[in-house]
This record gives C-alpha cells, sequence and structure tokens, in this order.
DNA sequence: CCTACTTGCTTCGAGTTCGAAGCATGCTAC
DNA sequence: GTAGCATGCTTCGAACTCGAAGCAAGTAGG
C-alpha cells in the first residue's frame, strides 16, 4: 500500500510553488505567442520542433512523441498550420501510411519572428532571478524527477469497473 | 531549439526540465482525479478551495481569484459541480448579484475520496527522488522565480486597441 | 428618482481538446 | 498467398475553453 499520508507542510509548499511557477510561465508565453505570431503553444512547438530537425521534416509520429498532446490533437494542429502555409504534409514515400510534415521558409519566418520576444519572457520572468548555482539546481533535482517520472509504473491496474479486462493501453506519451 | 539569440544551453535546459516536469505532473494528475472521483483538475480547485474556507462557501469573485481561469470557465465549471450535486449556488442576501457556492457533504466526500490517490501520484513521481536540501532549495528558488513574475511588468505597452485604454486587470495570481 | 457608471455573473459563438472509432497500408506466419 | 494483427493517421462527437457581449443589481451625483 502506497503512502497516502497527507504532505508534510514543506513538501506542499514546494510541489505549490512549482505548479504556480509552471502556470504562470505557460500563461505569459501563450501571450507573447500570439501577440507576436499569432501561434499557439501548441503550434509553436510544433514549428520549433520541426526547426530542430535536419531538413525541417517529421513524421507525424515523430513529432507527437515529442509533444504532452493527443495524437487527434497534432492532426488538428498540423491541419491548421498547413492552412497558414506554414507547414506543408506529404505521405512519405517509403511508408504510405507515414505522413512527413515538412517547415516552410514561411514557418521559419513566423519562428523567428517570435523566438526573441519568447526569449525575452522566458530571461525577464525566469532567468531574471537567478544565479548560474541556482540554474544549475534545478536542472539537477528537476531532471532527476524527470528521470522518475519516466521510469515511474503508470499508476498501476485499477481493479473497478469494467469486467473483463481491457488490454490496458500502454498509458502513453512524451518523451522528448 | 533554433535560437536566434541566446539563452545559454544550461539555461535552456533548466526551462525545458521545468515545462516538462510540470507537464508529466500535471497530466498525470489529470489522469488520477479522473480515476478516482470522475473530477477534472478545475473541478478539484475548485472543490479545495471551497474545503480551505471557513463554512465552505465563496462568492464567485473570490473563488476566481484563488483560480488560473476565465470567469466564464469558473461559471461553466461551477454548473458542472452543481448538477453534480457536489456544490450549491444561491444569490447573496446582501447583495443580489453575489452568487456564493457551498461545498456539499456529496462534495466533500468526493475530495476525501480523492485526495488520497492525489497525494500518492505527487510523491510517486515528484517527491520520491528528493531529499530535505532538495525540496528546501527548490522552494526558495521557485519562490524567488514566483515573486519575479508577480512583480514584472506585463510585458510592456501594448499600446491602444479602439477607443479608450482597457485598463489592464491584475493578471494572475493564484493562491490557495 | 433619473441618468450614468460599476460590479457580478451568465450567455454566446468560435475554436480547441480528447478518446474512440474508422480506414488504409504494412508486416508476419502459416 | 493470404489471414490476422500492427501501425499511422484522420474523423467524429462530446466536452471544455476563452473573450465579448448581455443583463441585473448596486452606487453616485445631480
Amino acid at each position: 500500500m502506497t503512502d497516502t499520508t497527507p504532505l508534510d507542510p514543506r513538501q506542499l509548499t514546494a510541489y505549490l510553488a512549482l505548479k504556480d511557477v509552471a502556470a504562470l510561465l505557460e500563461h505569459a508565453v501563450e501571450q507573447q505567442l500570439k501577440e507576436d505570431g499569432g501561434l499557439t503553444t501548441p503550434q509553436f512547438q510544433i514549428l520549433a520542433t520541426l526547426a530542430d530537425a535536419p531538413d525541417g521534416r517529421r513524421r507525424m509520429t515523430d513529432l507527437a512523441d515529442g509533444l504532452v498532446y493527443s495524437r487527434s490533437g497534432l492532426t488538428y494542429q498540423a491541419a491548421q498550420l498547413e492552412k497558414a502555409k506554414l507547414v506543408t504534409r506529404a505521405s512519405a514515400e517509403d511508408d504510405e501510411r507515414s505522413v512527413i510534415v515538412t517547415l516552410t521558409d514561411a514557418g521559419r519566418a513566423v519562428l523567428f519572428k517570435v523566438m526573441p520576444g519568447h526569449i525575452e519572457v522566458v530571461r525577464r520572468l525566469f532567468l531574471t532571478p537567478l544565479g548560474d548555482a541556482d540554474i544549475a539546481a534545478i536542472t539537477d533535482i528537476l531532471g532527476r524527477v524527470r528521470a522518475q517520472m519516466r521510469s515511474a509504473p503508470p499508476r498501476s491496474a485499477k481493479p473497478r469497473r469494467t469486467t473483463g479486462s481491457p488490454p490496458q493501453r500502454g498509458e502513453r506519451n512524451n518523451g522528448r
């Protein structure tokens, strides 16, 4: 039986601080992206991921692996980006099922237009009060947490409802 | 990342680690709340905020101040919660405009049902790999960041829109 | 008490999200 | 080969989100 006694106040405080900072930062970034480039956060993430790739191209699946989002959401946003000419979609030659998304020049341009503001926000809100030691500490600690999350079992089999046992999907996502 | 302007790699890494951890944690919590109590994150936040209040009652406005959400979203979720009998709504006696939301016994029960799992998730994913010193470091560092965010100017004067200048709302806060 | 403004909440429409179901294509083993 | 399963993406419906507009109830000033 896992421990379910209440969290001690210090742990709780740390947890709340994390949530708080993440929420505020996310909100600010979202705002900035919309103002500077008419992008939503997911769209920005897609474009940025593409820009990282060798030729600005990636399969939908590979894109999905780097994002924290549902598959269908990705399809939707890819369609939006295509409509806006920031991206093209074409099926792969070696595998008809795969769709290759490619960053267009316009897409790259939007990204360039948006990046400075993005960096400015991150710096202003997040980095300003931090020294090198803080940065190192954050990276170390959160790095460990991240590793933990990726390895932790997905909150195990629930006895609960469903009569038969549906094959339990893998519980998804994320990588990066 | 295709950076056009710097953010040295270490800073970037720290930033990405934060986003990553926050996203993964949020996702896991969301999952847990749904499984254990059929709640969404916003609903849980509302119930938890109410549970904190003296008599389990709060005005809509006061609730809103503690959450990171739009006003209309709050109305929507309050309606959902009322439909599920976890909460009641009634207009205040002293001010007909105000709506007082009150936690019902059923609401409190759901909250109790859900809390252990919530705590278990936070502990398993977030706290496990952290020692006291780490907790203290996180709290200190993120606390400073949070203070910075709350004091930083809201990304400058985005000059006018149409007529008059809309008086800049307070910009988030959050609390609990 | 009228007019005009403010405050508190809800309604509305548009856009976005998710998970389940659908549909091809590709693969493997008999 | 070819049946049966796996893989990759899209479509679908329902739910949730936001900001703008709407509507009462309260507050001032004359």
